[in-house]
DNA sequence: ACCTGAACACCGTTCAAGT
DNA sequence: ACCTGAACACCGTTCAAGT
């Protein structure tokens, strides 16, 4: 690839394993995923990935970790522009899910994969807690103004949360025909908006 | 463990690899399934696998069927003696399923996993869309009740069925705090028939 | 028909040794 | 501090040969 006689390497190997690892992950899935082929892809020896990482798993926990940082960095920045009303802010904060879902399938997946290890680093349990206090921040707002039903915040959050991870779980992994996936998100919202409606409506 | 002297195998190989692999796979999780291993705890030679499984792959999807077989079977008798409402049946098969994902954690996750491989074999995509059948049924049975909202049965049904998905992954893969999964799935059932309201309703 | 044993090309991990 | 090269114990897959 780069031609210059390199000594050791460029510069900073850590992260080039972290990019490298990323593209593999997306263009040929988890399974194809070998620290000795990305040594290889980067012209180091098979060896050298460990004085960066002490094992795969810790490869894979730090990238599962830029994962959560860009996560909830867009989900944060979807609530800067999206308006007011509940309804809005809920509607920015789900297609930018699902968006982020469909354009890093493979990688959300290993995000999960490591969360629900009991193993899981804390910087990571901290990084999952940050993006699930968005969810309760948007209920909880939601329900300041009257238009999010009164209740615990987990326990009226909780059923949209699971719509939100399941259907951009369907969409991310090709399982929804793509004349369904076409209008399926506004159904979905529309469906979310409904299971929160106030007591005094339904 | 059996120590009758074996000439080749005690009878049926092919059976015995798959009851050992979904053993290994409860127990163990998915990456420590491997043929080599398999093929030791059943005495017989590393090898012997092939020639009932033409490669690894071919043994996780005869698993994936049987955990859908098992899984329409299920959901199909929950529907029995479940009631004439809407709600009832919704309320049966919702519970049945997550009872399923939280005894088989893993295996329906190697099932979902393979179901959205573009390779997948045509009785295995046979078998899921017996079950995408049950929740369509579950719905159409619930329009013309007049208990369910009308429309196409995808559109209604997509987000009942991402609730549901969504839901049971939490439960099965344990990323809901004991106190939360208590009464969630209740809530979780009350957000769906919300959602499910008639027009005239909501 | 069903299984064995050896062989091949891969892994992840470790560790003395090099620069 | 960072990397190499050899070594070890594993994989999946294939194929001639055995019963």
């Amino acid at each position: 690839m780069h031609t210059r006689t390199r000594r050791y390497h460029h510069g900073d190997l850590r992260a080039a394993l972290l990019t490298r690892a990323e593209e593999t992950l997306r263009e040929k899935g988890p399974a194809a995923l070998s620290l000795r082929e990305l040594a290889r892809d980067l012209g180091v020896s098979h060896a050298a990935p460990s004085r960066h990482f002490k094992d795969k798993q810790a490869l894979l926990d730090a990238l599962a970790l830029t994962g959560f940082e860009r996560l909830t960095a867009v989900l944060e920045a979807s609530q800067d522009g999206a308006g007011e009303t509940f309804a809005k802010r809920l509607d920015a904060m789900v297609r930018t899910y699902v968006g982020f879902a469909r354009d890093n399938a493979e990688l959300l997946d290993l995000m999960y994969s490591i969360k629900h290890d009991p193993a899981a680093s804390d910087v990571l349990v901290e990084a999952t807690h940050r993006w699930s206090d968005l969810v309760v921040r948007l209920i909880g707002d939601g329900q300041a103004r009257g238009e999010v039903r009164e209740g615990p915040v987990e326990r009226v959050g909780l059923p949209v949360f699971a719509a939100l991870h399941g259907y951009a779980d369907l969409a991310a992994t090709g399982m929804l025909p793509s004349e369904v996936d076409e209008h399926g998100l506004d159904e979905v919202i529309a469906f979310m908006l409904r299971g929160c409606v106030p007591r005094d409506v339904l």
